[in-house]
DNA sequence: CGGGTCGTTGAAAAAGTTCAATATTAGTGG
DNA sequence: CCACTAATATTGAACTTTTTCAACGACCCG
């Protein structure tokens, strides 16, 4: 049994848990699993899931009709991921790069939990900032523009697995073009087209197909639309470079 | 202080919970107010709001830059609904028609429920219903076509507050042409275009602003792009149609 | 180093938005 | 109870953006 998915686990959900029962109970009912890039995570359809994430990245997608897939959300190392059972509609997830994770029953999971209270607010705290994450995505696609939400998109990428270089602020993007369109509801022609148009700009640079490197946060921000209207109130100004941090934070912190 | 607000609270949220202790301190920890049509919700914005609507509707919206406001989420009697504090964006928490509320300073309610795993794990459920809601809305949006999002959106909507008339469902929608628009990203002219066509081929009728029977239910989920591809496999057709229920019950349950 | 996937670019078509005018509705006061 | 008014919704036409279809180029893996 991978210890080391555990040790991680422990770390991410455990820590302000006081029962040394709960930590066993819970690695009991775990399944440990592995998965490589590209591959559908097995889960059992039966039950609502909770999946840790200790290493990887991963996708969750909804298929549809047709061909089309919508990706409902990224996921990155240390994310709890909560994947509704099959009745609830066709989820599935996919990993981006090889991953390592746990996976519960929600039910199974909460029951234990509920013997533990610290770890069900700790679940319940990163659920309502899966929910808030889910609410921003809701922001991103509301945008009419293209523009816009690629502009946000990378933000929000920016935010969960940016490297500050001093200059730029560098990704690495697990998913494809494909999977940033499906997610952004955009087509890949467009998502290609507004990189290319931020790329001209300087705003950003890319090399190869993954690394993208963000020159201009400020001006990114703008074309994400988001900054509040040109100093209404110049007091507000000190402030607005930083009203994306706190959430920023968060961010980066947790997952479900 | 409005004794029918918290009786619905207590039927809706606290069912589970044994301890009077709990039904006691939340009386005490939540502010009860009322809000008329139109109106903004006052909350405080210096910390996370659990609201719980004893009664009326409300949306949840986010406010940008420009005037353009998405809404993030309407609301209905018995839901529960999570408000982020200021700092984390701006949010706003509008009545839909006139409501009585009852909110919580985050952190306290579920500071009084760590002491009653029982309530905190209500919470939770319905935090991840939520999250289920927020990710339909994602996929909702995601769609390209403005037919899918508004014939998936009355769809949504006749799982929650539709009724069943026999031959048709009936919708009285508390919100505008604009609201629906700024949920599903789309202008109110497009809104209004998309109810036409589907008047015009007896889908939907209208009657007043605000009511709208749904007289083809099938034939909206096929508009909204729901419906696996035409029988792939046939025996999967007997259960096809009832796909969406049971997401539907959970849907016309709960908040947060 | 070669082949296949993935990404980029172009031109035409489709869909949505914008601007502007008109119609309907719901609420108000006579 | 009706007429009036302001707000909301509908419709039309020109315009903009995105999608679609098709071809080409670049990257990565074996």
């Amino acid at each position: 049994m991978p210890k080391v998915s555990f040790e991680k686990f422990r770390r991410a959900v455990l820590a302000r848990s006081v029962s040394k029962d709960t930590d066993t109970r819970l690695s009991e009912i775990g399944i440990f699993q592995h998965a490589v890039r590209g591959e559908e995570v097995s889960l059992s359809g039966r039950t609502d899931q909770l999946v840790f994430l200790a290493e990887g990245s991963t996708k969750l997608v909804a298929s549809d009709a047709d061909d089309a897939e919508q990706v409902l959300a990224f996921h990155f190392a240390g994310d709890m991921i909560y994947v509704p059972r099959r009745n609830r509609g066709d989820f599935r997830l996919v990993a981006l790069a090889d991953c390592r994770i746990i996976s519960f029953s929600a039910n199974e999971f909460l029951d234990v939990a509920e013997q533990d209270p610290a770890v069900l607010r700790t679940i319940l705290t990163r659920t309502l900032m899966a929910l808030q994450r889910s609410r921003n995505k809701a922001i991103r696609m509301g945008r009419r523009s293209a523009q816009e939400r690629i502009a946000d998109f990378l933000l929000a990428m920016a935010d969960r697995i940016g490297n500050d270089e001093g200059n730029c602020i560098s990704l690495r993007l697990p998913m494809s073009r494909r999977d940033i369109g499906n997610s952004l509801g955009l087509t890949i022609e467009t998502v290609s087209r507004q990189f290319t148009e931020l790329r001209d700009q300087q705003i950003i640079a890319t090399s190869g197909r993954s690394i993208v490197r963000l020159y201009d946060l400020a001006e990114l921000a703008v074309r994400a639309g988001h900054t509040p209207p040109p100093q209404s109130k110049s007091e507000i100004c000190a402030g607005s470079k930083n009203d994306r941090q706190p959430l920023a934070i968060a961010a980066a912190e947790s997952g479900v």
